[in-house]
RNA sequence: GGGUAGGUACCAGAGUGGCCAAAUGGGGCAGACUGUAAAUCUGCUGGCUUACGCCUUCGGAGGUUCGAAUCCUUCCCUACCCA
């Protein structure tokens, strides 16, 4: 559903500010400046105006995971608050390039692309958003229209030393590292998004700090009621340790099955399982409470705990049934080492038959190369139809169809054509 | 504009004519042990090859040499200092 900003919200019910207030509040890191939030909704309870949630998404990474849900998680609140999501897709500025991180040059994205992400997005999101009270918009939409002269302009409300506040930016900059100037110029295009859609809140993640203070800094120079900051915490990616990202390959897709979803949580090291319960599965306060006492005080097995996260998050996405199933299905695989349920068939064209394993599971892609498919096997890590293969020159028939397994989760039944 | 230091595999970082597909560490993968956790131990970690070996890779392009990551020329890129 679409509407303009500030609009009147058709037949909505506004909760009390209290109660707003508290929701709201619930597993956000920070809230900036608090006050004026309570002022906004306030003001909004009077009026019976939503109030505009604004959320940036990066078209040029359309694969959301865990992470993102997090914060998705926030605007989903706000909707159910009554307030309207708008979801913006930075396809002006992702052609700038992320500024975070070294400035690997990106590959400029064509409109059709950015379009095409921004869909993908929007139907992934809708996993955890309302469709309900729920808007996207493109900010090429906006600052392609810029002039030359009217980015000066907005180059010259900010200057370098708040530019250098900036935690990478100063860190690089004492660090000798490069800082092209096109860099500044993100966080102020992400401000003037703010600008353009009058956003009376802005969501991010704790890492987007800064830039969502710009857009304060600048809804302010340019005359307009400054939006208030709201950050969630960074959830950290199955290996513990980075941010999660699909380019690190530590993340839990929004999309992925749920046996993929249950595997991959039952991962993570046990210093996250209560976050992830917290963030991932979005389990009640009270919930996540105890079981973080019952994990420090020894009386809830970690691996438990664990289960319970992994159900969590599974029923979020595909329900409780599918839950029940992961768990069930993990249950067989890995405490009694049995095989999972449906195996991926694959029907591999072979010019002899028997043919050699390496070239199989080159083939078949369970492994990248053919070095690597020999060091899998050298290492101990391929088995057919339960045996373990010893030798790299091994060959097998496949006239009949064969399960292999390759490392720990691999599965594929292979059979020639 | 001038000067200085640099650009090495996923990252950091050694290597300064052949013993270099390139030390070491991190990361990653696999195995053992477990709870598909952590810690620990072991192996592997450019491509093709049963193997011998071949091919591609040390910022780009040329050159010197029997032989180049290493020397020369030139170009590109980065930081710092001076103007």
């Amino acid at each position: 559903m679409t509407s303009s900003p500030h609009s009147p919200a058709n037949s909505t019910h506004f909760p009390p500010l209290n109660e707003q207030m508290d929701i709201i509040c619930s597993g956000a890191h920070e809230i900036l400046p608090q006050e004026e939030l309570a002022q906004k909704i306030e003001r909004s309870l009077k009026t019976q105006k939503q109030l505009v949630i604004k959320l940036g998404c990066d078209p040029s990474r359309p694969d959301l995971h865990l992470g993102h849900a997090v914060v998705l998680g926030k605007m989903r609140q706000f909707q159910d608050l009554g307030h309207l999501a708008v979801l913006l897709v930075g396809d002006f500025t992702g052609v700038i390039g992320d500024p975070t991180g070294r400035s690997k040059t990106r590959p400029a994205l064509t409109i059709e692309e950015t379009r095409q992400n921004g869909q993908s997005y929007m139907e992934q999101a809708t996993h955890v958003l309302s469709k309900e009270r729920l808007k996207m918009v493109y900010n090429s939409e906006w600052l392609g229209k810029l002039s030359a002269y009217e980015i000066i302009g907005l180059t010259a409300k900010f200057t370098v030393a708040q530019m250098l506040e900036r935690d990478d930016f100063s860190k690089r900059y004492k660090a000798g590292e490069a800082i092209s100037i096109h860099e500044f110029l993100y966080p102020l295009a992400q401000g003037y998004d703010s600008v353009a859609l009058e956003a009376d809140v802005e969501l991010g993640g704790t890492d987007q700090k800064f830039n969502l203070l710009v857009g304060r800094e600048l809804q302010r120079a340019y005359g307009k009621e400054p939006q208030c900051i709201l950050t969630m915490p960074i959830l950290e990616g199955t290996d513990g340790v980075e941010k999660m990202s699909k380019s690190l390959g530590n993340y839990i897709g929004l999309a992925e099955s749920p046996r993929e979803m249950f595997g991959k949580t039952m991962s993570i090291p046990d210093t996250l399982i209560a976050r992830y319960f917290r963030y991932g599965a979005f389990a009640e306060e009270a919930a996540v409470q105890a079981m973080a006492t019952g994990l420090a005080d020894g009386s809830v097995h970690p691996r438990n705990a664990k289960v319970q996260a992994a159900m969590g998050i599974v029923a979020r996405y595909h329900g409780a049934d599918a839950a029940k199933a992961a768990f069930e299905e993990f249950e067989r695989m890995f405490v009694k080492k049995d095989v999972p349920d449906e195996i991926e068939e694959f029907a591999l064209e072979v010019s002899s038959n028997p043919a050699l394993v390496v070239d199989i599971l080159a083939a078949a892609n369970l492994a990248p190369s053919k070095g690597e498919a020999r060091r899998l096997i050298q290492g101990g890590g391929v088995s057919i139809d339960g045996e373990r293969v010893q030798e790299i020159t091994a060959t097998v028939d496949i006239s009949q169809q064969r399960l292999f397994k390759v490392g720990k989760r691999k599965f594929l039944k292979i059979q020639a054509k």
